[in-house]
DNA sequence: CTGAAAGCGCTAACAC
DNA sequence: GTGTTAGCGCTTTCAG
């Protein structure tokens, strides 16, 4: 009988139609402990977030990366075992609950570092894995499953220079993350390219507070930047508030892009000019891989759909004189 | 052996001692499944989220109960299994699952609706829940955790009284959720007590593009709202965004309040007053909650924080005169 | 092609 | 108090 859910050949098509309409007419499916017991095999798949929760719950990335992984769960029998922790600490034991409980067959790796011990780890506790990132942050012969991030910045850098723009800033997130350190190199490298001269860079933290406080310290310098392109839309919409506050207007006096293309995005005043990336089908090909992965099967080639740029409101071209910096009194 | 994990009595303090250091020397710890297997439990509890993607990735609230949840669980060695659907049939097919495969527990159930089918479905599936809601989504004798939304929006509307205000509108959630309807009649018996008329309302879904439209609708009125209050913060700024398209000013010609105080409500413009939830905290009562449910304990019961009221830039006083309608042009 | 039977690694009941 | 053992409900090997 447990051929036939098994797929394995050897049953005649008929007694096999014949069970599985008996199964379908008692409702009933194999049990998922003593399948996992027997089979060595939990059929489900580990994720486990380290983020304070501010960030967790304002990150886009993970809802949707959980939305698309779901998507490729749910029609093969997996389930999705979530952990959300606070420290390295709690990470790694995590990891060391999910090995040595079996509860899951293989987890993703997600906010890669460099280096990353992870990866190491996992090996040594035999969980398999795939890891979620950028190309760059390819480590041991482990290649990432990633979008090309810093295409869309080098985008949006040509997109400001084509407006007249010179004086180009970025805020990153944290050092710690290679997509953080591959938004500045590709920012970096777009000027170097474009033969402007290499803007002040302020690495943030990701949360509102800290967009705020890198533009202030942005405007503040002598010479101040006329755009600034942030690693991502929270820092953005921060940053715009900020220079709003100081009587600048957006674009005319500063151009804003963010990154992420978060549902607000399109709604704040002016709309914010951003980065793409479809998310919901990088979990799914995530989730594909690791199924395959943990299945002793060799994964498709996934390719992804490019980022996309997209234009909004607060960017425009540079204007011609240098924007009042007078601090405090909003423009009428 | 066994009692030892299980903390069962009838073992010496040493020997207790002395196998618990083993288990730590050798980083051993129960086979999840197995114990699973024999105990008859998963030692995991179940979420199922029905959400299209885009408002599963704008909803601070899932986030950060599943947070909230984490910090519950991880203590006490249960895991989370999650599951994202995108509709009934799904939902229920996930249920299902839950029970006869016996991957969980117990589940957690939110967005209630009147009536709601799951309470009833997972009684006979012999799966425990707890309700995550309002007091009014109470069902067949379980009553739901939750938070007083219903305070917070009264808050609201006799904080834009106070500014004079007296035409106060209000954008609902998706009629079928509980906590919609809870917003909503709040706001109208907040009107009804402070002698108001009853203002306008349309009922949206929770998404930016709702929100503007249905404040559209509502500035079209021959007699358009001073204030409007908002079932959810996306639809808030999205609608401030709609208003200052037509040319009107936030808050001189049109007061707005959110719901759920999102980590970009500070950071918009102007800030956004709007009434905050401790949603982590929340579900982290859930999460004790229905795991003495599962074990046959007694809960605790719960004490939730009252929510918040939290005034920033988007209300202020009535103005004099009635705001301009003039459509399409920017205040300069 | 089909049925019987031996585990998978625990828990819990039972004797010692 | 402590050791022994029979399942939990599957998968998978091995005869029939």
């Amino acid at each position: 009988m447990s051929f036939v859910f098994n797929n394995r050949g050897g049953v005649g098509e008929l007694a096999k139609a014949r069970i599985l309409r008996a199964a379908a007419d008692l409702d009933w499916r194999p049990d998922a402990r003593a399948r996992a017991l027997s089979s060595r095999r939990a059929q489900a798949l580990g994720f486990v977030v380290r983020r304070e929760p501010e960030l967790f719950s304002t990150d886009p990335f993970f809802p949707q990366f959980i939305a698309g992984v779901e998507s490729a769960l749910s029609g093969v029998g997996y389930a999705l075992v979530l952990h959300v922790v606070d420290g390295e600490r709690a990470e790694h034991k995590a990891y060391g609950n999910f090995a040595n409980e079996s509860r899951v067959d293989g987890v993703f790796l997600t906010d890669l570092q460099l280096p990353d011990g992870r990866p190491a780890e996992l090996e040594r506790l035999g969980l398999p894995f795939v890891l979620v990132g950028p190309e760059a942050a390819a480590e041991g012969g482990y290649s990432p499953i990633g979008l090309d991030d810093a295409a869309g910045v080098r985008r949006a850098v040509r997109h400001l220079r084509a407006l007249g723009h010179s004086r180009i800033a970025h805020v990153g997130g944290p050092e710690r993350y290679v997509h953080s350190q591959v938004r500045r190199q590709a920012w970096a490298e777009e000027l170097a390219d474009l033969g402007l001269e290499q803007g002040p860079v302020v690495m943030a933290d990701f949360t509102g507070a800290a967009g705020a406080r890198a533009t202030h310290e942005l405007l503040d310098r002598a010479i101040p930047p006329t755009a600034i392109v942030y690693a991502n839309d929270l820092m953005a919409i921060a940053g715009m508030s900020a220079a709003m506050d100081r009587g600048l207007r957006v674009p005319e006096d500063l151009s804003i892009v963010g990154f992420d293309d978060i549902p607000l995005a399109p709604y704040v005043v002016p709309p914010l000019t951003t980065v793409r990336q479809d998310v919901i089908e990088w979990g799914r090909a995530c989730a594909r891989t690791l199924i395959a992965l943990v299945e002793g099967r060799e994964p498709d080639p996934v390719q992804l759909p490019a980022v996309e740029f997209v234009v909004r409101g607060s960017t425009g071209r540079v204007s011609g004189s240098s924007p009042s910096l007078a601090g405090g009194d909003h423009v009428p």
